[in-house]
DNA sequence: AATGCGCTAATCCAAAGGGATTATGTGGAG
DNA sequence: CTCCACATAATCCCTTTGGATTAGCGCATT
Protein backbone atom coordinates (compact mmCIF):
# COMPACT_ATOMS: atom_id res chain seq x y z
CA UNK A 1 0.00 0.00 0.00
CA UNK A 2 0.95 3.55 -0.63
CA UNK A 3 2.83 5.71 2.14
CA UNK A 4 0.52 8.65 3.13
CA UNK A 5 2.36 11.91 3.09
CA UNK A 6 1.32 15.20 4.28
CA UNK A 7 3.36 18.53 3.60
CA UNK A 8 3.37 20.93 6.05
CA UNK A 9 4.90 24.11 4.97
CA UNK A 10 4.31 28.04 4.66
CA UNK A 11 5.32 28.66 1.32
CA UNK A 12 3.29 27.10 -2.01
CA UNK A 13 6.36 27.22 -3.72
CA UNK A 14 8.11 24.64 -1.62
CA UNK A 15 4.57 22.69 -1.06
CA UNK A 16 4.48 21.68 -4.66
CA UNK A 17 8.15 21.32 -5.08
CA UNK A 18 8.32 18.34 -2.02
CA UNK A 19 4.59 16.89 -3.70
CA UNK A 20 6.21 17.13 -6.72
CA UNK A 21 9.14 15.13 -6.11
CA UNK A 22 7.42 12.44 -4.32
CA UNK A 23 4.28 12.01 -6.86
CA UNK A 24 7.50 11.52 -9.27
CA UNK A 25 7.62 8.08 -7.24
CA UNK A 26 5.13 5.25 -7.36
CA UNK A 27 4.01 4.55 -3.71
CA UNK A 28 3.53 8.01 -2.45
CA UNK A 29 0.24 9.77 -1.83
CA UNK A 30 -0.16 12.99 -0.85
CA UNK A 31 -2.73 13.00 2.09
CA UNK A 32 -2.82 16.79 2.33
CA UNK A 33 -0.95 19.74 3.25
CA UNK A 34 -1.12 22.39 5.28
CA UNK A 35 -0.07 26.40 5.64
CA UNK A 36 1.07 26.02 9.23
CA UNK A 37 1.06 24.03 12.18
CA UNK A 38 -2.56 25.24 13.21
CA UNK A 39 -3.93 24.17 10.10
CA UNK A 40 -2.06 21.09 10.36
CA UNK A 41 -4.07 20.18 13.26
CA UNK A 42 -7.28 21.33 12.11
CA UNK A 43 -6.92 19.37 9.09
CA UNK A 44 -5.94 16.32 10.92
CA UNK A 45 -9.59 16.54 13.53
CA UNK A 46 -11.26 16.32 10.40
CA UNK A 47 -9.91 12.79 9.04
CA UNK A 48 -10.76 10.13 10.48
CA UNK A 49 -7.90 7.86 11.85
CA UNK A 50 -7.64 5.65 9.04
CA UNK A 51 -7.62 8.56 6.85
CA UNK A 52 -4.49 9.76 9.28
CA UNK A 53 -0.91 10.55 7.44
CA UNK A 54 1.78 7.84 8.16
CA UNK A 55 3.98 10.74 7.41
CA UNK A 56 3.86 14.24 8.01
CA UNK A 57 6.92 16.58 6.85
CA UNK A 58 7.30 19.56 8.57
CA UNK A 59 8.53 22.90 8.36
CA UNK A 60 9.85 24.38 11.45
CA UNK A 61 9.79 28.24 10.23
CA UNK A 62 5.96 28.84 10.10
CA UNK A 63 3.54 31.90 10.97
CA UNK A 64 0.73 31.02 13.63
CA UNK A 65 2.18 27.56 14.97
CA UNK A 66 5.57 26.21 14.38
CA UNK A 67 6.53 23.22 13.76
CA UNK A 68 7.91 22.51 17.17
CA UNK A 69 4.78 23.30 18.78
CA UNK A 70 2.68 21.60 15.56
CA UNK A 71 4.81 18.06 16.64
CA UNK A 72 4.52 18.74 19.92
CA UNK A 73 1.00 18.73 19.87
CA UNK A 74 0.54 16.22 17.22
CA UNK A 75 2.74 13.70 18.58
CA UNK A 76 0.59 13.57 21.34
CA UNK A 77 -3.09 13.71 19.61
CA UNK A 78 -1.91 11.32 16.64
CA UNK A 79 1.22 8.94 17.81
CA UNK A 80 0.87 6.82 15.11
CA UNK A 81 1.74 9.51 12.59
CA UNK A 82 5.51 10.02 12.03
CA UNK A 83 6.54 13.26 12.27
CA UNK A 84 9.58 14.34 10.12
CA UNK A 85 10.93 17.94 10.34
CA UNK A 86 12.28 18.95 6.72
CA UNK A 87 14.14 22.73 7.43
CA UNK A 88 16.94 24.47 6.69
CA UNK A 89 17.48 25.49 9.82
CA UNK A 90 20.37 23.84 11.58
CA UNK A 91 20.43 25.37 14.93
CA UNK A 92 21.25 23.28 17.93
CA UNK A 93 18.41 24.94 19.92
CA UNK A 94 15.97 23.90 17.53
CA UNK A 95 17.03 20.49 16.67
CA UNK A 96 16.84 20.06 19.97
CA UNK A 97 13.13 21.24 21.03
CA UNK A 98 11.91 19.38 17.56
CA UNK A 99 13.48 15.63 19.08
CA UNK A 100 11.89 16.68 22.39
CA UNK A 101 8.88 17.35 21.00
CA UNK A 102 8.89 14.24 19.38
CA UNK A 103 9.85 14.61 15.66
CA UNK A 104 10.70 10.98 14.16
CA UNK A 105 13.35 12.41 12.05
CA UNK A 106 15.50 15.29 10.91
CA UNK A 107 16.12 16.42 7.33
CA UNK A 108 18.03 19.76 6.20
CA UNK A 109 16.21 20.61 2.89
CA UNK A 110 19.48 20.92 0.69
CA UNK A 111 21.17 17.92 1.94
CA UNK A 112 17.70 16.02 0.97
CA UNK A 113 16.20 17.69 -1.55
CA UNK A 114 17.24 15.45 -4.59
CA UNK A 115 16.61 12.71 -2.19
CA UNK A 116 13.68 12.86 -0.11
CA UNK A 117 11.38 9.89 -1.61
CA UNK A 118 14.37 7.59 -1.25
CA UNK A 119 14.67 8.89 2.50
CA UNK A 120 11.44 8.01 3.16
CA UNK A 121 11.29 4.80 1.68
CA UNK A 122 13.89 3.52 3.58
CA UNK A 123 12.35 4.56 6.87
CA UNK A 124 9.20 3.03 5.80
CA UNK A 125 11.37 -0.14 5.14
CA UNK A 126 13.34 -0.14 8.31
CA UNK A 127 11.25 1.49 10.62
CA UNK A 128 14.36 4.18 11.32
CA UNK A 129 13.93 7.71 11.72
CA UNK A 130 15.38 9.51 8.90
CA UNK A 131 18.14 12.13 9.88
CA UNK A 132 20.77 14.15 7.84
CA UNK A 133 24.26 13.40 8.28
CA UNK A 134 24.76 17.22 9.41
CA UNK A 135 22.03 17.15 11.82
CA UNK A 136 23.14 13.56 13.16
CA UNK A 137 26.65 15.14 13.51
CA UNK A 138 25.03 18.33 14.87
CA UNK A 139 23.17 16.23 17.93
CA UNK A 140 26.78 14.37 18.36
CA UNK A 141 28.35 17.66 19.06
CA UNK A 142 25.47 18.35 21.55
CA UNK A 143 26.19 15.44 23.90
CA UNK A 144 29.88 15.93 23.28
CA UNK A 145 29.63 19.80 24.30
CA UNK A 146 28.53 18.85 27.59
CA UNK A 147 25.35 20.88 26.97
CA UNK A 148 23.23 17.75 26.60
CA UNK A 149 23.85 14.87 29.67
CA UNK A 150 22.96 11.40 30.32
CA UNK A 151 20.24 11.63 33.46
CA UNK A 152 19.65 8.35 34.70
CA UNK A 153 21.15 4.94 34.45
CA UNK A 154 18.73 2.33 33.60
CA UNK A 155 19.39 -0.75 34.88
CA UNK A 156 21.73 -1.91 38.28
CA UNK A 157 24.28 -1.09 35.66
CA UNK A 158 27.83 -2.48 36.86
CA UNK A 159 29.55 1.36 36.55
CA UNK A 160 32.44 0.34 35.07
CA UNK A 161 35.76 1.27 36.10
CA UNK A 162 36.91 4.13 34.02
CA UNK A 163 40.52 2.52 32.27
CA UNK A 164 40.40 -0.31 34.80
CA UNK A 165 41.89 1.81 37.59
CA UNK A 166 41.83 0.07 40.92
CA UNK A 167 39.58 1.35 43.52
CA UNK A 168 42.96 2.64 45.31
CA UNK A 169 44.20 4.19 42.21
CA UNK A 170 41.07 6.24 41.85
CA UNK A 171 41.25 6.62 45.49
CA UNK A 172 44.74 8.72 44.68
CA UNK A 173 43.13 10.37 41.30
CA UNK A 174 41.07 12.07 43.70
CA UNK A 175 43.07 13.52 45.68
CA UNK A 176 45.79 13.94 42.95
CA UNK A 177 43.30 16.42 41.54
CA UNK A 178 42.94 18.47 44.38
CA UNK A 179 46.45 19.29 43.86
CA UNK A 180 48.49 17.25 46.86
CA UNK A 181 51.84 15.95 47.07
CA UNK A 182 52.70 12.62 47.31
CA UNK A 183 53.62 13.16 50.61
CA UNK A 184 50.58 14.54 51.57
CA UNK A 185 48.92 11.90 49.46
CA UNK A 186 50.93 9.63 51.62
CA UNK A 187 50.06 11.13 54.91
CA UNK A 188 46.61 11.43 54.05
CA UNK A 189 45.88 7.66 53.73
CA UNK A 190 48.61 6.30 55.91
CA UNK A 191 50.89 5.10 53.81
CA UNK A 192 54.53 5.68 52.63
CA UNK A 193 54.23 8.67 50.03
CA UNK A 194 57.01 6.21 47.98
CA UNK A 195 53.66 4.53 47.80
CA UNK A 196 51.67 7.21 47.12
CA UNK A 197 54.30 7.58 43.59
CA UNK A 198 53.73 4.37 42.86
CA UNK A 199 50.26 4.36 42.86
CA UNK A 200 50.32 7.63 40.60
CA UNK A 201 52.51 6.16 38.17
CA UNK A 202 50.59 3.08 37.74
CA UNK A 203 47.85 5.02 37.07
CA UNK A 204 49.92 7.36 34.13
CA UNK A 205 50.15 4.71 32.84
CA UNK A 206 46.81 3.22 32.41
CA UNK A 207 45.97 6.93 31.40
CA UNK A 208 48.83 6.71 29.05
CA UNK A 209 50.25 10.36 30.05
CA UNK A 210 53.23 11.26 31.83
CA UNK A 211 52.49 14.06 34.43
CA UNK A 212 50.25 15.16 36.99
CA UNK A 213 48.63 17.93 34.92
CA UNK A 214 48.24 15.67 32.11
CA UNK A 215 46.40 13.01 34.56
CA UNK A 216 44.26 16.29 35.39
CA UNK A 217 43.71 17.57 32.47
CA UNK A 218 42.27 13.93 30.77
CA UNK A 219 40.60 12.92 34.07
CA UNK A 220 38.63 16.86 34.08
CA UNK A 221 38.10 16.02 30.11
CA UNK A 222 36.89 12.52 30.22
CA UNK A 223 34.95 13.38 33.57
CA UNK A 224 35.96 10.60 35.75
CA UNK A 225 36.39 13.01 38.22
CA UNK B 1 46.80 13.49 -0.53
CA UNK B 2 45.60 10.34 0.38
CA UNK B 3 43.49 9.87 3.99
CA UNK B 4 45.80 8.03 6.26
CA UNK B 5 43.49 5.27 8.38
CA UNK B 6 44.73 3.27 11.05
CA UNK B 7 42.47 0.54 11.53
CA UNK B 8 42.36 -1.27 15.13
CA UNK B 9 40.10 -4.47 15.79
CA UNK B 10 41.12 -7.90 17.74
CA UNK B 11 40.39 -9.99 15.16
CA UNK B 12 42.51 -9.79 12.41
CA UNK B 13 40.18 -11.33 9.95
CA UNK B 14 37.98 -8.03 10.44
CA UNK B 15 41.03 -5.74 9.96
CA UNK B 16 42.00 -7.28 6.56
CA UNK B 17 38.60 -7.36 5.40
CA UNK B 18 38.09 -3.27 6.27
CA UNK B 19 41.81 -3.18 5.09
CA UNK B 20 41.27 -4.81 1.51
CA UNK B 21 37.37 -2.78 1.24
CA UNK B 22 39.45 0.58 1.33
CA UNK B 23 42.82 -0.35 -0.13
CA UNK B 24 40.48 -1.24 -3.16
CA UNK B 25 39.79 2.52 -3.70
CA UNK B 26 42.51 5.05 -4.90
CA UNK B 27 42.93 7.88 -1.80
CA UNK B 28 43.12 5.40 1.50
CA UNK B 29 46.38 4.82 3.14
CA UNK B 30 46.39 2.26 5.91
CA UNK B 31 48.77 3.80 8.67
CA UNK B 32 48.87 0.77 10.61
CA UNK B 33 46.96 -1.46 12.42
CA UNK B 34 46.37 -2.40 15.94
CA UNK B 35 44.99 -5.14 18.03
CA UNK B 36 43.63 -3.01 21.02
CA UNK B 37 43.03 0.67 22.26
CA UNK B 38 46.64 -0.47 24.44
CA UNK B 39 48.15 -1.93 21.40
CA UNK B 40 47.14 1.70 19.29
CA UNK B 41 48.12 3.88 21.98
CA UNK B 42 51.62 2.34 21.91
CA UNK B 43 52.05 2.68 18.28
CA UNK B 44 50.42 6.20 18.15
CA UNK B 45 53.58 7.32 20.64
CA UNK B 46 56.21 5.90 18.45
CA UNK B 47 54.96 8.04 15.41
CA UNK B 48 55.80 11.47 14.65
CA UNK B 49 53.03 13.85 14.46
CA UNK B 50 53.44 13.60 10.89
CA UNK B 51 53.14 10.26 10.05
CA UNK B 52 49.97 10.45 12.65
CA UNK B 53 46.50 9.06 10.91
CA UNK B 54 43.38 11.41 9.82
CA UNK B 55 41.22 8.43 10.57
CA UNK B 56 41.06 5.72 13.25
CA UNK B 57 38.83 2.91 13.02
CA UNK B 58 38.13 1.71 16.01
CA UNK B 59 36.21 -1.77 17.28
CA UNK B 60 34.59 -1.19 20.31
CA UNK B 61 34.61 -4.27 21.99
CA UNK B 62 38.61 -5.38 22.68
CA UNK B 63 41.17 -7.00 25.39
CA UNK B 64 43.24 -5.08 27.05
CA UNK B 65 41.82 -1.59 26.25
CA UNK B 66 38.41 -1.30 24.95
CA UNK B 67 37.67 1.18 22.41
CA UNK B 68 35.94 3.72 24.98
CA UNK B 69 38.86 3.97 26.48
CA UNK B 70 40.95 4.35 23.70
CA UNK B 71 39.03 7.09 22.29
CA UNK B 72 39.15 8.70 25.50
CA UNK B 73 43.06 9.15 25.80
CA UNK B 74 43.13 9.55 22.18
CA UNK B 75 41.24 12.26 21.68
CA UNK B 76 42.87 13.72 24.25
CA UNK B 77 46.43 12.98 23.49
CA UNK B 78 45.95 13.25 19.31
CA UNK B 79 42.79 15.67 19.33
CA UNK B 80 43.46 16.43 15.11
CA UNK B 81 42.61 12.28 14.49
CA UNK B 82 39.05 11.47 13.77
CA UNK B 83 38.09 8.52 15.87
CA UNK B 84 35.25 6.44 13.92
CA UNK B 85 33.81 3.71 16.01
CA UNK B 86 33.28 0.55 13.78
CA UNK B 87 31.47 -2.10 15.59
CA UNK B 88 28.24 -4.34 15.58
CA UNK B 89 27.11 -3.27 18.68
CA UNK B 90 24.38 -0.65 18.94
CA UNK B 91 23.84 -0.32 22.68
CA UNK B 92 22.60 2.80 23.95
CA UNK B 93 25.21 3.07 26.79
CA UNK B 94 27.93 2.10 24.61
CA UNK B 95 27.29 4.74 22.19
CA UNK B 96 26.79 7.43 24.29
CA UNK B 97 29.85 6.83 25.84
CA UNK B 98 31.73 6.46 22.96
CA UNK B 99 30.29 9.80 21.52
CA UNK B 100 30.99 11.17 25.48
CA UNK B 101 34.62 9.85 25.20
CA UNK B 102 35.29 11.73 21.93
CA UNK B 103 34.20 9.50 19.11
CA UNK B 104 33.89 11.40 15.70
CA UNK B 105 31.52 8.91 14.06
CA UNK B 106 30.02 5.66 14.94
CA UNK B 107 29.09 3.15 12.21
CA UNK B 108 27.60 -0.19 12.24
CA UNK B 109 29.43 -2.78 10.62
CA UNK B 110 26.65 -4.58 8.86
CA UNK B 111 24.98 -1.19 7.66
CA UNK B 112 28.21 -0.10 6.33
CA UNK B 113 30.01 -3.16 5.28
CA UNK B 114 29.80 -2.68 1.77
CA UNK B 115 30.39 1.36 2.04
CA UNK B 116 33.09 2.17 4.41
CA UNK B 117 35.31 3.81 1.76
CA UNK B 118 32.24 6.02 0.58
CA UNK B 119 31.35 7.11 3.98
CA UNK B 120 35.21 8.20 5.06
CA UNK B 121 35.32 10.06 1.75
CA UNK B 122 31.97 11.97 2.20
CA UNK B 123 33.44 12.47 5.91
CA UNK B 124 36.29 13.98 4.35
CA UNK B 125 35.02 16.42 1.86
CA UNK B 126 32.20 17.61 3.98
CA UNK B 127 34.07 17.28 7.50
CA UNK B 128 30.69 15.45 8.92
CA UNK B 129 31.10 12.66 11.01
CA UNK B 130 29.80 9.60 9.62
CA UNK B 131 26.80 8.09 11.58
CA UNK B 132 24.95 5.25 10.36
CA UNK B 133 21.33 6.01 10.31
CA UNK B 134 20.45 4.08 13.09
CA UNK B 135 23.14 4.94 15.60
CA UNK B 136 21.17 8.31 14.76
CA UNK B 137 18.06 6.98 15.59
CA UNK B 138 19.08 5.76 18.88
CA UNK B 139 20.57 8.92 19.46
CA UNK B 140 17.68 10.61 19.12
CA UNK B 141 15.33 8.20 20.99
CA UNK B 142 17.48 8.86 23.62
CA UNK B 143 16.94 12.44 23.35
CA UNK B 144 13.22 11.66 23.12
CA UNK B 145 13.27 8.97 26.42
CA UNK B 146 14.35 11.76 28.72
CA UNK B 147 17.36 9.59 28.95
CA UNK B 148 18.70 13.06 27.96
CA UNK B 149 18.62 16.69 28.92
CA UNK B 150 19.61 20.03 27.85
CA UNK B 151 21.74 21.49 30.04
CA UNK B 152 21.95 24.96 30.34
CA UNK B 153 25.20 26.51 29.73
CA UNK B 154 25.22 29.79 30.94
CA UNK B 155 27.18 32.15 29.42
CA UNK B 156 27.66 35.76 31.31
CA UNK B 157 27.58 38.95 29.36
CA UNK B 158 30.46 40.37 31.52
CA UNK B 159 33.23 38.53 31.01
CA UNK B 160 34.72 38.84 33.85
CA UNK B 161 38.47 39.15 34.02
CA UNK B 162 39.61 35.82 36.27
CA UNK B 163 41.81 36.99 39.52
CA UNK B 164 43.10 39.56 37.71
CA UNK B 165 45.00 37.23 35.30
CA UNK B 166 46.60 39.70 32.42
CA UNK B 167 45.55 38.55 29.23
CA UNK B 168 48.72 36.43 28.64
CA UNK B 169 48.60 34.86 32.15
CA UNK B 170 45.09 33.54 30.78
CA UNK B 171 46.65 32.11 27.27
CA UNK B 172 49.63 30.53 29.32
CA UNK B 173 47.30 29.07 32.09
CA UNK B 174 45.48 27.55 29.13
CA UNK B 175 48.33 25.90 27.92
CA UNK B 176 48.90 24.82 31.42
CA UNK B 177 45.80 23.25 31.69
CA UNK B 178 46.59 21.13 28.71
CA UNK B 179 49.28 19.79 30.71
CA UNK B 180 52.07 21.70 29.36
CA UNK B 181 55.62 21.86 30.34
CA UNK B 182 57.46 25.14 30.32
CA UNK B 183 59.38 24.09 27.64
CA UNK B 184 56.94 23.37 25.53
CA UNK B 185 54.80 26.49 26.68
CA UNK B 186 57.73 28.46 25.66
CA UNK B 187 58.06 26.65 22.37
CA UNK B 188 54.65 27.10 21.55
CA UNK B 189 54.36 31.31 22.30
CA UNK B 190 57.90 31.58 21.17
CA UNK B 191 59.23 32.82 24.42
CA UNK B 192 61.95 31.45 26.49
CA UNK B 193 60.85 28.61 28.75
CA UNK B 194 61.71 30.65 31.99
CA UNK B 195 59.38 33.90 30.68
CA UNK B 196 57.23 31.08 30.41
CA UNK B 197 58.17 29.84 34.21
CA UNK B 198 57.94 33.76 35.31
CA UNK B 199 54.76 34.17 33.89
CA UNK B 200 53.02 30.48 35.37
CA UNK B 201 54.75 31.57 38.97
CA UNK B 202 53.11 35.24 38.53
CA UNK B 203 49.45 33.26 37.65
CA UNK B 204 50.16 30.65 40.97
CA UNK B 205 50.60 34.70 42.73
CA UNK B 206 47.04 35.63 41.79
CA UNK B 207 45.28 32.43 42.72
CA UNK B 208 46.67 31.66 45.13
CA UNK B 209 48.24 28.44 44.29
CA UNK B 210 52.16 26.82 44.45
CA UNK B 211 51.55 24.18 42.05
CA UNK B 212 50.44 23.07 38.64
CA UNK B 213 47.65 21.06 39.77
CA UNK B 214 46.23 23.06 42.60
CA UNK B 215 46.16 25.93 39.72
CA UNK B 216 44.73 23.25 37.39
CA UNK B 217 42.22 22.16 40.20
CA UNK B 218 41.36 25.75 41.40
CA UNK B 219 40.88 26.83 37.00
CA UNK B 220 38.45 23.75 36.94
CA UNK B 221 36.43 24.37 39.55
CA UNK B 222 36.09 28.06 39.04
CA UNK B 223 35.25 27.43 35.70
CA UNK B 224 37.48 29.59 34.68
CA UNK B 225 38.28 27.41 31.53
C1' DA C 1 51.30 -25.45 45.87
C1' DA C 2 51.52 -22.29 42.46
C1' DT C 3 50.10 -18.32 39.97
C1' DG C 4 48.56 -13.74 39.43
C1' DC C 5 47.26 -9.28 41.07
C1' DG C 6 46.97 -5.43 44.00
C1' DC C 7 49.01 -2.84 47.77
C1' DT C 8 52.81 -1.84 50.09
C1' DA C 9 57.76 0.07 50.11
C1' DA C 10 62.35 1.36 48.89
C1' DT C 11 66.29 3.09 46.00
C1' DC C 12 68.79 5.63 42.25
C1' DC C 13 68.89 8.98 38.84
C1' DA C 14 67.57 12.55 35.83
C1' DA C 15 64.24 15.94 34.66
C1' DA C 16 61.02 19.32 35.83
C1' DG C 17 59.00 22.37 39.01
C1' DG C 18 58.86 26.11 42.60
C1' DG C 19 60.83 30.29 44.91
C1' DA C 20 63.50 34.32 44.97
C1' DT C 21 65.83 37.74 42.78
C1' DT C 22 67.65 40.71 39.24
C1' DA C 23 67.43 42.98 34.82
C1' DT C 24 65.89 45.01 30.20
C1' DG C 25 62.51 46.97 26.97
C1' DT C 26 58.08 48.73 26.01
C1' DG C 27 53.93 51.39 26.30
C1' DG C 28 50.55 53.98 28.70
C1' DA C 29 49.04 57.23 32.63
C1' DG C 30 50.17 60.83 35.32
C1' DC D 1 59.52 63.09 31.56
C1' DT D 2 58.81 59.83 35.01
C1' DC D 3 56.40 56.09 37.05
C1' DC D 4 54.36 51.79 36.61
C1' DA D 5 52.52 47.59 34.74
C1' DC D 6 53.64 43.99 31.70
C1' DA D 7 56.34 40.88 29.02
C1' DT D 8 60.63 39.28 28.47
C1' DA D 9 64.84 36.71 30.28
C1' DA D 10 68.29 34.76 33.27
C1' DT D 11 70.47 32.73 37.53
C1' DC D 12 70.82 30.08 41.88
C1' DC D 13 69.08 26.69 44.94
C1' DC D 14 66.30 23.35 46.61
C1' DT D 15 62.17 20.30 46.24
C1' DT D 16 59.22 17.51 43.72
C1' DT D 17 58.40 14.47 39.96
C1' DG D 18 58.89 10.84 36.59
C1' DG D 19 60.94 6.50 35.26
C1' DA D 20 62.88 2.08 36.18
C1' DT D 21 63.53 -1.59 39.18
C1' DT D 22 63.22 -4.68 42.99
C1' DA D 23 60.68 -6.93 46.58
C1' DG D 24 57.63 -8.59 50.42
C1' DC D 25 52.77 -9.48 51.77
C1' DG D 26 47.88 -10.81 51.42
C1' DC D 27 44.26 -12.73 48.87
C1' DA D 28 41.80 -15.18 45.44
C1' DT D 29 41.91 -18.53 41.67
C1' DT D 30 43.60 -22.58 39.81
Amino acid sequence: MPVRIAIVDDKASNRSIIKDKLLRHAGFEICFTAENGKDFLEKMKDLSPEDYPSVVLMDLEMPEMDGVDAVAAGSYLYPSVKYVMLTIFDDEEKIFRAIKAGAFGYLLKEESAENIAGTLIQMNENGVGPISPGIAHKILQLVQNNTVSLVQKKTSEKEKTPFNLTEREQEILKLLIQGMLYKEIGHKLDISPNTAKKHVLNIYGKLHVNSKAQALALAYEKGLI
